[in-house]
DNA sequence: TGCCTGATCGGCT
DNA sequence: GCCGATCAGGCAC
């Protein structure tokens, strides 16, 4: 799929190639561990909303609520850029391409992703993931462990492509 | 109330 | 590879 924010008018955005999976009272890892709270509470609602959080008093992840009638999401971790690379340029300031959207936080700064969107439709706003017109030929994807975690981290939760050069990093053995 | 940790990044070594 | 910035939430007391 693709992730697109429509900004001023223009589409922006790219293609989804890492995610990690966050499930449940049963993932240590996931803000949806515990109880329901006002920070969490998306994760707790309807698929196919944004789920976004504030991180190291820094950087915004953003999420995809998955489950209907379990709490769960998916964080996307990193887009291949496809549209307005100009516009994340402007966003990102003096950085390289390759780094644009390579991270769960770069990705947000890149299509100026905010908690403005916690808990937005994605089927049909500004902010959306959509079917990748583009997509032919299926790359090998790659099954590991999640990024900069302690607890869960020998859950199998993280998807990539496995030789996609837009990735954060590499497939992690679990 | 206070302490600790974290689904990160960028700069520096 | 290491480290600081920076802050919200969770938990102990």
């Amino acid at each position: 799929k693709i992730l697109l924010n429509r900004i001023g008018g223009t589409w922006r955005g790219g293609r989804i190639v890492e995610t990690e999976a966050y499930l449940g009272k049963d993932d240590p890892a996931s803000h949806a561990a515990r109880r329901k709270t006002p920070r969490n509470s998306v994760m707790f609602g309807p698929p196919g909303r944004a789920y976004i959080y504030f991180i190291y008093g820094n950087y915004y992840c953003f999420n995809a609520v998955a489950h209907d009638g379990l709490a769960g999401a998916v964080l996307v971790r990193a887009l291949e850029p496809l549209y307005d690379l100009d516009g994340m340029r402007r966003a990102r300031g003096n950085c390289k391409d390759l780094l644009l959207c390579k991270g769960p936080g770069r990705l947000c700064m890149a299509l100026e992703i905010t908690k403005n969107y916690n808990g937005c439709d994605l089927s049909g706003g500004d902010l959306v993931i959509a079917r990748d017109k583009n997509y032919v030929i299926p790359q090998e994807i790659s099954c590991g462990g999640r990024i900069g975690i302690q607890e869960g981290k020998l859950l199998p939760l993280r998807f990539c492509y496995k030789d996609n050069r837009y990735i954060s990093r590499p497939p992690v053995k679990v």
